[in-house]
DNA sequence: TCTGGGGTCCTAGGACCC
DNA sequence: TCTGGGGTCCTAGGACCC
């Protein structure tokens, strides 16, 4: 048997834990440059909104409807989310922490009362956080993610589903005739792993719900639509097919991008949101013990303005792999020059991290294959994230381009913004090297 | 005027090899 | 000029998730 433990609205849940007074407002969380909604409360869902939806569309709200939008606060809902998970731990002996407000509970099989000790882990989390959450019990993981599903509109949209299963919803209760009924009053993009692409494509062949796609031959999914789905099918119909991963998998690949608030048309303020963005890709990478073999770095224009399109990328092997920051800010200013063309309006720029491996079977092969000189200078890359993460966020930071007075008049605009306590710039970086 | 960020997995097709 | 079959590896793109 597995659990999936889920918060309502998460972000918006956790804004007002901090301030009461949200309660019973609509409320919408936005993405970064306040460019749309991520969250919103269930006032906000019945007002409209859209998840995704830009924020200019519905700004009006705020006069018209007492509409209330927040910029996102993700170290707040981190803390959060951290506090929520310990206390989820507690249904069962195994816990997969599947993103920031969903956490899997595994092994709970020889549980007696499982139903009510799951209202009790729900009411301490609330008790305890004042996050609100709901529980999905069943023997596989999509069933437990469609019973959690079950768990909130039961409770939020009275007649969906029967009022009994409101908040926590546990499959191994039900008759065969209210699995059925559950099943039926699902529709099949509402399932775990059927996004609208195949929602669309199964409603083409007349399959709408849940309890339609139970009845698909798994092979048939496999050879129609793909190994993906087919596992979806079986996992439907009770057969676990996608266990639980205690135990995070290292990370394959570390990006870090964002939107412009305003297009950009120069270098030198691309070359500065990419220094960032290697900046904390690299501090990323040291804090899983990785190390990366390539580099990659895009720009582009916006795919929702008129206007020439751009979008390039540049990808730069790291030999030997490294998880140095100036070998990493060096790289991605070096492919942002060589994909650098004048005259488009940039919205966006991005730096990934690829060909990740583990810093301690890179060392063990340095120790024998390397020679001198190839190795990080980790002792310095330590201390830098021990200052950042004393003082805070690039108070110590790599000065991005070769040339002194940028470095200053890059200096020079982070004042304005913001005041660091110290800067310093630890080293030019040769661009020829990368 | 204003449209998120960070991931994973699967598949098809091309290059290359024997 | 004609011409096999099978395997691997890599990459780009699509689809999904939150």
């Amino acid at each position: 048997m597995y659990a999936l433990i889920d918060g309502n609205n998460f972000y918006v849940s956790c804004e007002r834990a901090f301030r009461p007074s949200l309660r019973g407002l609509p409320v919408v969380v936005l993405s970064n440059n306040d460019g749309c909604a991520i969250a919103r409360s269930d006032e906000a869902k019945a007002l409209g909104i859209k998840m995704g939806q830009p924020y200019f569309e519905f700004r009006h709200l705020e006069e018209t409807a007492g509409l209330v939008c927040l910029s996102a606060n993700f170290e707040l809902y981190g803390e959060l989310s951290d506090r929520m998970m310990s206390l989820a731990a507690g249904l069962g002996p195994l816990q997969e922490i599947y993103s920031i407000d969903e956490s899997f509970i595994g092994d709970l099989g020889g549980i007696r009362d499982l139903t009510d000790r799951a209202r009790a882990i729900r009411s301490r989390i609330y008790r305890w956080t004042s996050l609100l959450t709901c529980v999905g019990l069943a023997p596989t993981k999509t069933l437990a993610k469609l019973c959690n599903h079950v768990a909130k509109d039961a409770e939020r949209k009275p007649g969906s589903y029967p009022a009994e299963f409101g908040q926590v919803c546990n499959w191994a209760e039900m008759t065969d005739a209210t699995r059925q009924d559950i099943l039926r009053r699902t529709s099949a993009g509402d399932v775990w792993g059927v996004g609208r692409r195949i929602a669309k494509q199964l409603a083409e062949q007349g399959i709408m719900t849940a309890w339609d796609l139970t009845r698909i031959p798994a092979i048939q999914a496999r050879n129609e639509w793909s190994v993906v789905l087919e596992r979806t099918v079986r996992e439907l119909q009770g057969m676990s097919c996608i266990s639980l991963e205690q135990a995070p998998a290292p990370k394959k690949q570390i990006a870090c991008t964002r939107s412009f608030g305003h297009s950009i048309t120069t270098l030198p303020p691309l070359i500065e949101a990419v220094s960032e963005f290697a900046t904390r890709a690299a501090e990323k990478l040291r804090q899983g013990q990785q190390r990366a073999g390539a580099l990659q770095v895009f720009a582009h224009t916006s795919p929702f303005r008129p206007g020439p399109r751009f979008y390039k990328s540049a990808t730069i092997q790291l030999q030997p792999p490294s998880s140095d920051t100036k070998v990493l800010v060096g790289a991605a200013v070096a492919g942002l020059r060589s994909i650098y063309e004048p005259g488009y309006q940039l919205a966006k720029v991005g730096v990934m991290l690829l060909d990740l491996g583990s810093m301690a079977v890179e060392q063990g092969q340095l120790l024998f294959d390397a020679p001198c000189g190839t190795r990080d200078q980790s002792p310095l890359m330590e201390v830098l994230d021990r200052i950042n993460g004393r003082w805070g966020k690039a108070t110590v930071h790599v000065g991005s381009t070769g040339d002194a007075e940028k470095v200053v008049s890059n200096w020079r605009m982070k004042q304005e913004r913001r005041t660091p306590r110290y800067t310093t710039v630890l080293a030019e970086v040769p661009i020829a090297r990368a």
